[in-house]
DNA sequence: CTACAACTTGAATATTGACTCAGGTTTCGA
DNA sequence: TCGAAACCTGAGTCAATATTCAAGTTGTAG
């Protein structure tokens, strides 16, 4: 019952409308990366896009739903993204390092869309849920698997997911959205050496790796 | 040289207007905690307190302006509650439970504040800022103080200060916000847990106090 | 008790911007 | 080449609501 398909009725049907639609896509999330939701005009949009006004309408029924099509848009982007930078054969410990530091370069390259994620949780709460127990399900099961094969310590999945997935949002904001005063390198070498020993003087010391 | 008095013309002087204002700032919260920024009014908030639709403007210059002063209260009252139920002297670790437990106590007994606080980012992008760099600041040296005294593993400071205020504000919304299925404790222990060692299987057994 | 400041009121103003639509223009299969 | 479908255009409609203001009511100092 695939509710992929809402805009059947919009999808373009030659070539020129193909381009145009990606022109209003890109514009749009320009438009609401810079300015945000309610700042942004869909005459703003379509000025970027260079289109008229009415053309928007052509290709979207409302605001609300290109601004959702951009944040499920961004899931899978991110998640694509990730996936190409993080070896399946890895042990966990190190795929976190890898895929934090693949979120930073990603959350850099794509400022705007991420900031519309961020922003959906006043737009579109639902997207966000979605956008969010997608990757907190997906995580969860990943720690459970690794606490299997003795990687990890066992216990708290859930909640070390969505800790974990914390950490990821707040550092993106921070070192890849507000600032790039550090590589993502080093903040995610920082933030793995966190995750995998803890603050506790006990482990294993300094930096390694 | 004290931003504070901003609104020295529209201090009540009257019991009336004290009573009026505090009825006007609580219906505030409520309103934008409920609806959001955007789909908040001014005329629900002066519904909500019982008075008529210019009141409003007799205590405050804009819609933006009271939701500015509510982000900044909130700040207070969170830095306030947490230390408030962590005692001064007790090592980092210990804090860093204590301190967790007690946020997310807070952010279930404030969703409507802590959703503005989240809002803020998109509406009063600069009071959200200000709002996480002192947070960020007192946690950078909290940690850096702890270093000397040998009670957690040095460096990375700043980098782990954002990192657990990432977890922290993903666990409250995760288990405060959007869902109470866990308890304050039960959370806290958990990430106490991975704040200490990690998820290294090398580092000291599971659950323990 | 009085007068003035403080406060309250809600209809009116002004702006904004999402969305519609009737009439062109372009594309493309036959 | 032709005509229908697809696409584009942008002025106009319409609802929403932040903010103002002139007129009334209440509090309180003297």
């Amino acid at each position: 019952m695939g509710g992929e398909e809402t805009a059947t009725s919009k999808a373009p049907r030659t070539e020129r409308g193909k381009r145009t639609l990606r022109k209003l896509l890109d514009a749009a999330a320009a438009e609401f990366g810079e300015r945000g939701y309610h700042e942004a005009s869909i005459s703003g949009i379509t000025q970027r896009a260079g289109a008229a006004l009415g053309t928007f309408y052509t290709y979207f029924d409302s605001k609300e739903q290109v601004f959702r099509a951009l944040v499920d848009d961004m899931g899978h982007l991110t998640r694509q993204h990730i996936a190409e930078r993080v070896p399946g054969n890895v042990d966990r410990l190190t795929a976190e390092r890898l895929g934090l530091e693949a979120f930073i370069e990603f959350v850099r390259e794509h400022k705007d869309l991420y900031r519309i994620v961020m922003e959906a949780q006043f737009v579109a709460e639902d997207a966000y849920l979605n956008y969010y127990k997608v990757f907190a399900a997906a995580y969860t099961r990943n720690l459970a698997q690794a606490a299997e094969k003795g990687e990890i310590r066992p216990g708290h999945e859930e909640e070390r997911a969505w800790a974990l997935i914390g950490m990821s949002v707040f550092l993106g904001m921070r070192y890849a959205v507000w600032s790039s005063d550090k590589s993502a390198k080093e903040v995610a070498d920082a933030a793995a050496e966190l995750i995998t020993f803890g603050l506790s003087p006990l482990a294993r010391g300094g930096g390694g790796m």
